[in-house]
RNA sequence: GCUGAUGUGGUGGAAUGGUAUACACGUUCGCCUUAAGAGCGAAUGGGCUAAGCCCGUGUGGGUUCGACUCCCACCAUCAGCACCA
């Protein structure tokens, strides 16, 4: 019997399989479908380290336990090769992106390889492809030409460091997600995507998804919808009215001032001369702190008085007109009305300027006093009280009496907002897709016609972002100017570049049709492959590309394109493996740790099932280098176990335990519990040890732990005269006989204390009076029992059986 | 501040109403070995007057014959959001 080694198998399976190609997916098949597909990675030059590894390996152990259940299964891979984190590599590297990606890809395929992930290569793509983005720019023209895209140049977040605009959803504590850079304001063109439009549908269907409750409760934030009342406030002495945006018109009673954003347009029509010096000098230092100068400030309130007054239409009271920056302008009407009363904000404000404050709302508490003090303010329930007409109701009864009133009154008006702002969609770099639109002095914005794409991405000597807010695109005259497609006259290229979250926006379309060059996807293929039936990967996706693909989808949907309204129907969040030392893995604290390592040393299906079995997958957990050794111990044992002499007869014990791992390996990779799964198999291993198995059980417990560890399983069926592969084999059936035990051990419990346990037989399992008699017999049970009354027995069959004696 | 999740040995963790600490790491001892390593076997929550008993799953209370598990309050950690009207 020769030793398990590792590098003496693993090529060379590797090689076979490939070469077999045993992972080709049939475009289609009778067989029911499962889509299994990972995030995919973008080309990193320092490759991938275990920690990604986590996500992958989970992924192929469900894929191919679906194959082993008759599944036809498509389980795919690409590169995610545009954007930002390439381009500044290349930068950093002196080399040109197309360069240094191809390099990338080819290290971490090799990676992958490696450990056989049992992708089917046929079917890889990359987002830099020209037959790939061609398709992404078709989508472009769709979304432009459904009025989805459109060009503005308001002010919008820059990163000063990458030179480039970013999208809402790219800014973090007024940071940029990608190089944590201040963001700044600045004023450029820019061509945005109406997700707006989108946002009812995202947040209603976000119900029927299979996902992590945290994460569709950040996407529910994100859209952040609201229903309330724009309420008009006339300015006395003045034909102008503000209206101000509250959830909360129930309150309204207890107005006593209205605060205005610094940004607000009415104020300079509204603002008494003798305060003007003063209010403009106060918008200039507001308008001028960054959001991070205003966290930093804490939550003191600042603001000035403007002179005039509004007047509350329900109660005819005059109420201040203040402008501070508490007050957002892009959120709601930019405009608030203070209640001091019964909002923390209102509280504060009005306590800084010694505004007056009205209560409203009488609370649980019953308490009916003025208000002093913060705690004193109401929000969630309770009386109207000085209301007039909604005084006795309850808060939620008032606040639809309200808004009936104020519609009636024509006072205010019902609406819903939504904290979801459009995509700032186009970027001023060079390496990402070009934007399919010509500018035409006659014909204005005009979209390539579809069969001039794609839109080649010219090879340039210089590529560094420009911080003009032009892409370094538009320094190339015999690129940018063009004819117009319409009117053939003069014309100039849209210079600006996609962000890289448009390749992966529609990515698991293109797996299932990779090559097809007349349609994006094949509507039978689409039909049968979608939707995504498991979705793996990081959770910091969550309000980005999970969103922004759901958007994409939701329009290729409403177009046609496409039969399903989600893409991912479930989705599983993988947890960060952390370093040894509980820090992120990062070559500049130089504790990463590669694949390439651990299999050099222990082999690829070690790292495997040390992934699968270091602790539960959505945990985040420290990679440990001692305890990796144990799962290779376990494998030197299955393979010590296989090589043993066959045994000719079935053991019960064996059957039994063997039946059970077949059903609880099965159960625990449905729902992720791939750590118990490798448990459940060492276990087993422990069991059997020292016994003999016959060749049949030897098999099954061969497939069982295939999904896990397909090299040394290949190598040991084949050992065993398997017919090859055994990765084309089915599951193992399990017979419920033996699911089962003979003899089952009952716990004898006497007033909730554990006192003995009891052997009880199959056959008397049910039998309440049996059972009980032979509990009571027994002698550790009988030494609490004895000189007591059982006043009561419980038993539940098979587990315990309870008695409870009187004191 | 708000929302969500989590809290179990020296460590990763198992058990979702029924013997708490499965499985693995680590540690200790034994076998084997000239030796080391590997391998094999055993032990490994704490305490005591120790074949037994008591305590023990963040803290305090509750429900139950029985609670890591369910309920209430608090504390801590992590994540997300945050002057969102």
């Amino acid at each position: 019997m020769h030793k398990y080694i590792p590098s003496q198998i693993e090529p060379k399976w590797q090689k076979k399989w490939e070469k077999g190609g045993i992972h080709e997916t049939p475009d289609i098949s009778d067989k029911p479908k499962k889509y299994v597909l990972d995030m995919f990675p973008y080309p990193s030059g320092d490759g991938l380290h275990v920690g990604h590894f986590k996500g992958y390996v989970a992924s192929d152990v469900i894929s191919r336990y679906f194959r082993f259940k008759g599944y036809n299964v498509l389980h795919p891979m690409g590169w995610d090769a545009f954007g930002l984190p390439a381009e500044n590599y290349a930068i950093k590297m002196g080399i040109h992106p197309s360069i240094t990606t191809a390099k990338n890809i080819a290290n971490i395929k090799n990676q992958m390889q490696m450990v056989s992930l049992s992708y089917d290569w046929n079917r890889e793509i990359n987002t830099t492809d020209l037959n790939y983005y061609k398709w992404t720019q078709w989508i472009f023209i769709k979304l432009f030409e459904e009025g989805l895209a459109y060009e503005d140049d308001a002010p919008i977040n820059w990163c000063p460091k990458d030179k480039t605009g970013l999208a809402n959803e790219e800014v973090l504590d007024g940071k940029c997600v990608r190089c944590g850079t201040k963001v700044e304001q600045k004023k450029i063109r820019q061509w945005i995507l109406k997700i707006t439009k989108y946002a009812e549908k995202l947040l209603e269907d976000l119900e029927s998804l299979d996902w992590p409750p945290f994460i569709k409760e950040m996407q529910v934030n994100w859209i952040g919808k609201k229903e309330g009342i724009n309420i008009s406030y006339e300015v006395e002495g003045s034909k102008e009215k503000i209206v101000c945006f509250t959830t909360r018109p129930d309150t309204n009673f207890g107005a006593t001032f209205i605060v205005l954003g610094p940004e607000h347009p009415l104020i300079k029509k509204i603002t008494k001369k003798e305060h003007l010096s003063r209010v403009n000098r106060y918008i200039e230092q507001a308008t001028k702190k960054s959001e991070l100068d205003r966290i930093a400030e804490g939550r003191k309130k600042t603001g000035e008085f403007i002179g005039s007054y509004a007047i509350n239409n329900l109660n005819g009271k005059k109420l201040p007109i203040w402008v501070s920056d508490f007050v957002l302008g892009n959120v709601g009407t930019g405009a608030v009305v203070g209640v001091p009363g019964h909002d923390i904000r209102d509280f504060e404000f009005a306590r800084e300027f010694k505004l007056s404050i009205v209560r409203v709302v009488v609370g649980k508490d019953g308490d009916t006093s003025a208000i002093t003090r913060a705690e004193q303010v109401q929000e969630k329930e309770g009386t109207m009280v000085n209301s007039e007409f909604l005084d006795g109701m309850d808060i939620h009864e008032a606040t639809i009496k309200i808004m009936n009133y104020l519609e009636e009154k024509g006072w205010g008006e019902r609406v819903t907002t939504y904290h979801l702002r459009d995509w700032i969609f186009s970027r001023q770099r060079y390496w990402g897709e070009p934007i399919p639109l010509v500018h035409c002095e006659k014909c204005g914005v005009v979209a390539i016609p579809e069969d001039q794409l794609p839109l080649k991405l010219p090879d340039v000597e210089k590529y560094e972002p420009t911080g003009t807010g032009e892409s370094p695109l538009a320094a190339i005259p015999e690129w940018v100017n063009t004819t117009c497609p319409k009117c053939d006259g003069p014309a100039r290229r849209e210079s600006n570049t996609m962000p890289q979250w448009a390749g992966s926006c529609w990515y698991y379309l293109r797996f299932i049709d990779p090559k097809n060059d007349k349609v994006l996807v094949d509507k039978d293929k689409e039909k049968y492959w979608m939707p995504v039936d498991w979705y793996i990967g990081g959770a910091e996706h969550a309000v980005l590309h999970l969103l922004y693909a759901r958007f994409w989808h939701k329009v290729l949907f409403d177009i046609g394109v496409i039969s399903t309204k989600e893409p991912f129907q479930k989705l599983s969040s993988v947890g960060l493996v952390l370093a040894a030392d509980g820090r992120k893995m990062s070559k500049s604290l130089d504790n990463v740790i590669t694949p390439n390592e651990i299999v050099k040393e222990y082999g690829a299906d070690t790292l495997r099932l040390y992934e699968a079995f270091m602790g539960p997958f959505e945990n985040t957990i420290s990679w440990d280098p001692t305890s990796i050794n144990g799962v290779y111990k376990f494998l030197n044992r299955v393979w010590e176990v296989i090589n043993k002499e066959e045994s000719n007869e079935t053991e019960i014990k064996v059957e039994t335990a063997l039946n059970k791992l077949i059903v609880k390996v099965a159960k625990d990779i449905e729902v992720m519990k791939f750590n118990t799964a490798v448990a459940s198999m060492m276990e087993f291993i422990n069991l059997v040890f020292h016994s003999k198995l016959t060749n049949d059980q030897k098999r099954r417990l061969l497939i069982v732990l295939a999904p896990f560890a397909p090299h040394i399983t290949e190598e040991l069926w084949e050992m065993l005269r398997g017919k090859y592969s055994i990765h084309q084999q089915s599951w193992p059936k399990f017979d419920n006989k033996y699911l089962e035990e003979e003899e089952t051990l009952v716990v004898v419990q006497v007033n909730g204390k554990v006192r003995d346990t009891i052997l009880i037989q199959k056959d008397i399992i049910n039998n309440k009076e049996i059972v009980q008699n032979l509990a009571i017999a027994s002698k550790k049970a009988q030494k609490f029992l004895a000189e007591k009354s059982v006043k009561k027995t419980i038993y539940v069959p098979g587990k315990i059986i309870s008695f409870v004696t009187s004191s």
